[in-house]
DNA sequence: GTCTATATTAGGATAGAC
DNA sequence: GTCTATCCTAATATAGAC
């Protein structure tokens, strides 16, 4: 983010790394818990333990620092399918690897989703910086690269009769949704479940069992 | 909100509806829009075509303001599943009508869900909020009747061998995520799917026709 | 690079006329 | 009940010392 990579002499270490890296983990846990509109840079400050000037000093404002949170936590949620959504293989492979990296990975930052669906109906800008993050995490290629590379797949398994034929948005609709809903609406769940936070866990641990096959299961034909 | 109900004489009309209502309205907007933190009085005051004091008159401040567009919001969102969920009659035919009445309801209003999922995220007082909403919809009865109630329904169902095993839990997280998420994340599977307004409208309608087949599927013995 | 101190603006809220 | 005008605090941003 900036030129000047000093040299460490012995950390002054109030806390790991340095100070920019600091600021984006700090950055990272306030907005996600905030949003970008409720997050406020003196918590951020006080978090990374550092002044609210430096902020400043390494990211010239809010927007921009904004900008690279969304960055960091949109890339690390989609990354991934992005990744597995082109691997060779069968298809029902991929569906398992998919459901288990993300119930897996979603338990360890278990409020990604509900920022990253906030950030992208709040502010339309989000929506542009998705599409170009989501093209450069693989060799430039379009939105439609990727789904016409699904629906290949998809074709192939339903020509061998292993499932019978559906459209590879709705596909990817009805798998991301099932990955990505209960994290994100985690409160509303929990509302409506009466589940405290050892509930929920113990809730996805179940879903990480059963979830394939439920999958699986509706697309047999 | 207010006590007067005042008399309508030959209604000043700068838009339809006495001042309060249309605050209310415009303040819908809003929020929605931008979110609790993101909304501006000053904005919701030019929407409703009135002065910003007057925002104060009627709701004293910004936070009852946002609590009561929370309430008609998520009141209109988990209403009508609390109502449906409680219907007598076969599993597959409530299956059916909370698909239909969800989809149809959310392409009216597919903003409601990504506005929810941010205010419950964000903001821990919404999750009370939504819990004693959910009780007074229907005769005080607290989550755990509701769900109770679906798991009796359910092994009903189970018993007279229609579907497998399943818990109420995941069955209800599977059903709301299929609906609601693909609104939720509308931005994010437009960009996905290299979709504009007019192909998430062919892709909803779509949804339609096919998601009750899907999910039934996957419940089948 | 990091701080203290200060400027600037934005936005929620109130007073008071009509 | 509705407006104009104003207040006041909270929050972003900058200047400048160290």
């Amino acid at each position: 983010m900036v030129n000047a990579k000093r040299t460490v002499p012995l950390e002054s270490a109030l806390a790991d790394g340095d100070a920019e890296q600091r600021i984006l983990d700090a950055a990272h846990k306030v907005f996600i818990r905030r949003g970008t509109a409720g997050a406020r840079m003196q918590d951020i400050a006080d978090e990374a333990g550092v002044n609210k000037a430096l902020l400043h000093y390494y990211f010239r404002n809010k927007s921009r620092l904004a900008d690279a949170i969304f960055q960091r936590v949109a890339g690390g949620v989609f990354g991934r399918i992005v990744q597995v959504a082109r691997t060779e293989g069968e298809l029902e492979q991929m569906v398992r690897s998919i459901i288990a990296i993300y119930l897996d990975q979603l338990s360890r930052s278990p409020y990604a989703p509900a920022y990253v669906i906030s950030e992208l109906s709040q502010d339309p800008e989000r929506g542009k910086q998705l599409i170009t993050m989501l093209s450069g995490l693989r060799d430039g290629a379009t939105p439609d690269v990727v789904i016409d590379a699904l629906q290949r797949k998809i074709d192939a398994s339903i020509r061998a009769g292993a499932i019978r034929p559906i459209a590879a948005s709705q596909f990817l609709a009805n798998l991301v949704s099932l990955c990505i809903f209960p994290f994100a609406a985690k409160p509303l769940l929990c509302a409506m479940l009466g589940m405290d936070d050892a509930g929920f866990v113990a809730f996805i641990e179940e879903r990480k069992r059963e979830l394939p096959e439920f999958f699986m299961r509706a697309l047999r034909p």
